[in-house]
DNA sequence: ATCATGTGCAACCTCCAGGTTGCAAAGGTA
DNA sequence: TACCTTTGCAACCTGGAGGTTGCACATGAT
């Protein structure tokens, strides 16, 4: 298999990964929390959510499994934090598909002119 | 409930959809071949896919009911193309998410400066 | 020392996403 | 017409995602 090929698998396999993990409601919805409201501790999060904390807990560590999160033990809370950098990877990723798409659509029209 | 918070549930929900549907590699892999190669059928993207014409065929469906692509009938064959509107609709609800983060990391320092 | 609060762990349940196989149907082609 | 190709439909199977409850364990407050 080609080098080019090799790498468009693996970042499939990253990027998809960070996409399942914002692909729930209940996640992004966590993750839009954050975002507005900073730094918050699991039960702050769990409040308001609709669903249990433990719950809340799960997906906590989906999203820290998929590197958009990390936490930091305060006392005897756990406060979780959002990774921007993290979603900076999957939005590139976004970009070069439209960017890589509108490459391929050029090509076809310039096929499709020459042909006739 | 106030405005605001009913319009980011309902951002929320609708970018979920998005992300769900570029959260699973098969899926993800479909999206990166249409960009690559430009609009294909179904049989032709099963090709080399790993999985059966029916798995793909479902999969379409999916990005189908995010939106993220669309189909054309040339005569026996249905020929699937990218709708990158779609996919700047997540890229700005990623870039909205980062830039609130931001906002509330600044509002957190300022307070903690006015404190000590 | 006692009590309340925040979290972790484990067992359990339900449902559906992702996949398969088999067959029918519609549209080109010789 | 007969044949090949591309797609659609339906039934079916299985694992894991998302959720719950119950209890144990730290840690901070009184």
């Amino acid at each position: 298999m080609s080098r080019r090929l090799e790498r468009t698998r693996r970042a499939v396999a990253e990027a998809s990964l960070i996409f399942a993990a914002l692909g729930d409601p209940t996640r992004l919805g966590v993750v839009a929390r954050l975002s507005a409201e900073g730094p918050l501790s699991i039960t702050r999060l769990s409040e308001g959510a609709g669903v249990t904390r433990q719950a809340i807990s799960k997906h906590l560590q989906t999203l820290a499994g998929a590197g958009l999160v990390h936490d930091v033990r305060v006392g005897r809370e756990r406060i979780w934090e959002l990774e921007t950098a993290r979603l900076q990877l999957a939005r590139r990723e976004l970009d070069r598909i439209s960017a890589e798409w509108d490459a391929a659509i050029g090509r076809l029209k310039a096929f499709v002119e020459e042909e006739r």
